[in-house]
DNA sequence: ATGCCTCAGCTCCTGAGA
């Protein structure tokens, strides 16, 4: 069994490139982020055509995430219950035993602003309902776009971003936090690549220049790590003519 | 560099992303 997760950055534009992905990497459950799209825009057709199942929370042109998963879902929640929120940032479900929260963390901007702080409420809110949901279910896994560095090896250039956005000792301490409820960092469970990001600017052929950061995550509760066999980014899409700047990260169970 | 790309939208510029 295989679990990914990937900002694809439009699901409208992004579209072709999911499928073709899906159909040369047939994995059971994919959390997508930032859809960009409503509601009533979600292919859900195309996904249904390509033999996949899809739960999905959109929002106007930005956030929005989805499930799409071969086997039927069931006990789906939409954002961090009790938190209100206008943003369409969270969708879990349970697939195949395993319980499944994608997860499109806010960027948080810059240290000191409003949208930073608004990212720390929603971490508090985040761990609260993850230590309740894996009370409840022992497989468990949150993956997604997480917008924040484990440490310096996910840092391309650890001294010149030293406490800016993604690499703060506040948003690390938060991610600890989450790792403190029992879960682990299934990249670094095994052997990786020297530099082995997820995203990669636009801009200055950072991609060319492997300048990334590693923000794209898969936490496992300690029953599913016992299922873990590997993880890895794959960074093939990220070579795509229209590419979305994160590249997917899957995990492989058995 | 308040820059560099890319995307959405009340679209020919701006806000946001990371």
């Amino acid at each position: 069994m295989q679990l990914a997760t990937w900002n694809i950055n439009s699901l409208a534009v992004r579209l072709p490139q999911v499928l073709d992905w899906l159909a040369a990497h047939p994995v059971d459950v994919l959390a997508l982020q930032e859809l960009k799209l409503t509601d009533d825009k979600f292919p859900a057709q195309a996904f249904a055509d390509a033999g996949y199942q899809a739960q999905w929370f959109g929002q106007k042109t930005y956030n929005g995430v989805a499930l799409i998963t071969k086997a039927p879902m069931t006990d789906v929640v939409k954002n961090i219950p009790g938190f209100e929120d206008e943003q369409s940032r969270v969708i879990a479900g349970t697939v195949d035993g395993i319980r499944v929260i994608g997860a499109y963390f806010p960027n948080g901007q810059a240290p000191g602003s409003d949208k930073f702080a608004y990212k720390m409420r929603w971490l508090d809110a985040l761990r609260e309902w993850v230590r309740a949901e894996l009370a409840a279910h022992p497989q468990l896994v949150l993956m997604g776009d997480y917008n924040i560095t484990f440490d310096d090896l996910d840092v391309w250039d650890p001294v010149g971003l030293r406490e800016t956005i993604h690499c703060t000792t506040e948003e690390r301490t938060h991610l600890q936090s989450l790792i403190g409820l029992g879960l682990s960092d299934a990249v670094r469970l095994f052997p990786q690549p020297e530099k082995n990001y997820s995203w990669w600017d636009y801009r200055d052929l950072a991609f060319r220049r492997n300048r990334g950061l590693r923000i794209d995550h898969i936490l496992v509760s300690e029953a599913l790590k016992a299922r873990t066999s590997a993880c890895a980014v794959d960074k093939v899409p990220r070579k795509n003519e229209r590419p979305s700047d994160h590249a997917p990260v899957v995990l492989t169970l058995g």
